[in-house]
DNA sequence: TAACAGTATGTAATAATATAACATTTATAA
DNA sequence: TTATAAATGTTATATTATTACATACTGTTA
């Protein structure tokens, strides 16, 4: 069972949109988009922005300084992401293969690290822009 | 038979620095680094950098914004990398697991995407910081 | 060697991304 | 209800990265 967490305004308005647009938004671009809701001060977009990463409604893709919706309906924290990325039309998706998060999970080697989290991401180039 | 890349003058002040810091270094403290060696602007740095992680000297740890050395003598570009990272005390190490790489080459999914590329980064604790 | 193309450099300005510091308010739970 | 944590609002500023434009160097090849 999922925990259920009650989102606060400023949380609920950022995750709308993200979610909306379905694909990578930047921050500023979301600021620019809720400030007819009153949500002036990039500060404010990135502490929800923040909050919604640690509880893993969205997940941050590191190469574009954006963030996207999980898509993973079972995903609770980000702590196992994967995204393919198109170089040419920017289109972003989550992975869901149960695969591949179980051998990245299961990693480990002679450093003596412990892992408890990680992000992949792959790019190349989608079924559309392949075909062009 | 790696293929020489004759760095220029910036680019060879820069990888040196990166290289000997032995760790990830960021952009700006680059910056600071090579002022003496008379480089002033940040977009020498960058431009640098740029060509450097496209031959393959350095690759950029995306979710700290930083740049480290290679430490993969077979790396000639910087497309298929893993790196573990130690949330503590943010050591970086670039991890060249065969296995791992070769798991990670070949993945394929139902997407249609063609990949050629890929970043992955394992967040943990190092066996220093584990034992504190 | 002259002409060309490609790569690299120098410099100033500015854009884009993200955080610090501080005051106040709202929600949660003991 | 009172204490605590979480969230908000606001201003200022720090950090990361690029645009635009002028100049110089390097290696070809005619």
């Amino acid at each position: 069972m999922q925990k259920e967490h009650n989102l606060s305004k400023n949380q609920k308005i950022i995750f709308d949109l993200i979610d909306k647009s379905g694909g990578p938004m930047k921050a500023y671009s979301i600021l620019f988009n809720v400030q007819k809701k009153g949500i002036k001060a990039p500060l404010q977009v990135y502490r929800a922005l923040d909050k919604l990463v640690e509880i893993g409604k969205i997940h941050k893709i590191e190469s574009r300084n954006a963030f996207i919706a999980c898509q993973n309906s079972s995903c609770q924290v980000s702590k196992a992401t994967a995204f393919s990325i198109c170089e040419s039309c920017e289109n972003v998706s989550e992975i869901s293969n149960s695969k591949l998060s179980k051998y990245l999970s299961n990693f480990s080697d002679s450093s003596g690290m412990k892992y408890s989290k990680y992000n992949l991401e792959f790019f190349g180039l989608c079924k559309k822009c392949k075909s062009k």
